[in-house]
RNA sequence: GGGCCGGUGCCCGAGCGGCCAAUGGGAUCUGGCUGUAAACCAGACGGCUUUGCCUACGGGGGUUCAAAUCCCUCCCGGCCCA
């Protein structure tokens, strides 16, 4: 099996200024980028892709390097931005990169132990922060035209629109970007650059940028965006807006875990695909069986255990699907108490005296307490809405709590809505 | 710098002196169905000491019994001109 073939099996190759860049991927030696816009203090769902990617290339014997943007991220990547973003301060930058240093590092072997294939780990700002503005200008600038800059998919619902604008800064972002790869590879011999779908306009820059500098072709590859059923972007949590972090302090590996499991049964060919290492005959085993037993989802089971296990190890992996089979499928009352406690682990708790649960809680009050309701209005409403359990039992808004109902005789799971939960320790 | 247009709740967007906590859509949330899915159905969606009160329609000031709606001014965005 070599990369060609698992990649085309996988649908990860969207659009490639080459086709034959993927046999020399397969052939190996070849030294390739990917950049992560360091916009916040973890890499998300959406960047899994990317860092799944740079391991495969590193599996077949490329060297990956990763790029953090910590000098891109200075300016702000437009392309298919609907409106101008607020900057980033250096320092909440420096931040970042540091923040998704670590996690590279558990996709990527840095050690010297890879050989010819060592990852990398640069940032941008080493070289887009250094150097001066008239030299980029003439060395860089001079070799496009704003003709073909304004021509660029990326930017143009921008310049259509009549009620935002682009800024220079933003418009200027793709030159930085076609910079580094310049950079990349004068230093690096780096030849490829891979992204998402809506990277084709910058990372061609690049390409176009290496030619005419050096007289050497350089090439791009990009990956399909991951789409759900209704168009919307993948990697929402369940929970709103919110994307699904790798950074367990920000989506729990619990968390992280129920949202791969709750995928949608269509997804979730595709899911595997992209975010797993599994062998072709255990996937295509997989979608047969979501195909005949859906309600079984074993693929999105498999999925689950496979991507935590990646990202958190497996011992997280298979405490996230045990809390999840004893929250979902057994009696919370009936567990004993360590394995009640590692069902809650990840949510979060609150420490009440056995004094003020004497007389019992208003129930409103508890929540808004729990952090499970922002108002006490937004409570009542849960309450009126059947949507309110302690320890698995749903409770109305005129029971007030007390210390009666505590598992082993200090706990109370209080769930709102399917999955938020919090924990009250009687001290 | 000049002219014109615009800034409304998470987003889009109506309202253009009282009947406005503000139509509608989307997002979100809760419930129902189910498989801890999807789709679908129902409801909710500023806050509170909830027959009422408070805070909100870019900021500040003003007119008025009464302003998101009128006036002044400042800030921000867009387009055109210089």
């Amino acid at each position: 099996m070599n990369l060609r073939e698992d990649w085309q099996f996988r649908g990860l190759v969207h659009q490639t200024t080459d086709e034959n860049i993927l046999d020399r991927l397969s052939a190996g030696g070849v030294t390739a980028y990917i950049g992560f816009d360091p916009t916040a203090p973890s890499l998300h769902l959406g960047s899994l892709l990317q860092l799944c990617n740079l391991r495969r290339l590193q599996l077949a014997g490329n060297r990956p390097i990763a790029l953090a943007g910590g000098g891109t991220g200075l300016i702000g990547d437009p392309s298919f931005k609907a409106v101008e973003r607020p900057l980033l301060t250096s320092e909440q930058l420096a931040a970042n990169v540091e923040g998704i240093r670590e996690q590279l590092s558990r996709f990527l072997d840095f050690t010297s132990d890879a050989g010819s294939s060592r990852a990398l780990l640069l940032n941008n700002a080493d070289w887009l922060t250094t150097i001066p503005l008239t030299d980029f200008l003439r060395d860089v600038g001079k070799h496009f035209t704003v003709n073909q800059m304004v021509a660029k998919e990326s930017v143009k619902s921008r310049l259509d629109r009549d009620d935002v604008g682009l800024s220079f800064t933003e418009f200027s972002y793709m030159l930085l970007q076609a910079y580094d790869f310049l950079r990349l590879n004068l230093d690096n011999d780096c030849t490829l650059q891979l992204g998402g779908s809506d990277q084709w306009g910058n990372i061609t820059m690049g390409t176009e940028l290496v030619r005419k500098v050096t007289g050497h072709p350089a090439h791009g590859l990009t990956s399909p965006l991951l789409l759900r059923a209704d168009g919307q972007k993948f990697g929402k949590s369940e929970g709103g807006n919110d994307r699904v972090w790798l950074d367990a302090s920000l989506t729990s590996p619990f968390a992280f875990h129920q949202f791969l499991l709750n995928a949608d049964d269509a997804m979730s060919p595709a899911l595997l695909r992209f975010f797993t290492f599994l062998d072709h005959e255990t996937i295509l085993e997989l979608d047969e069986a979501t195909r005949a037993k859906p309600q079984e989802r074993r693929a999105q089971r498999a999925l689950a255990n496979a991507v935590v296990t990646l990202v958190h190890g497996e011992e997280a992996a298979r405490k996230a699907e045990r809390a999840g089979e004893a929250l979902f499928s057994e009696d919370i009352a009936g567990l004993d108490e360590s394995t009640l406690l590692q069902v809650v682990a990840d949510a979060p708790s609150s420490t009440w005296s056995r004094n003020e649960l004497l007389e019992g809680v208003e129930p409103a009050d508890l929540l808004v307490r729990c952090e499970l309701a922002k108002s006490k209005g937004e409570a009542r409403r849960f309450l009126e809405q059947g949507g309110v359990y302690v320890n698995n039992v749903r409770v109305d808004g005129s029971t007030r709590i007390d210390a009666s109902r505590a598992l082993h005789d200090r706990y109370l799971v209080v769930r709102r809505g399917r999955r938020e939960l919090h924990l009250m320790v009687i001290a």
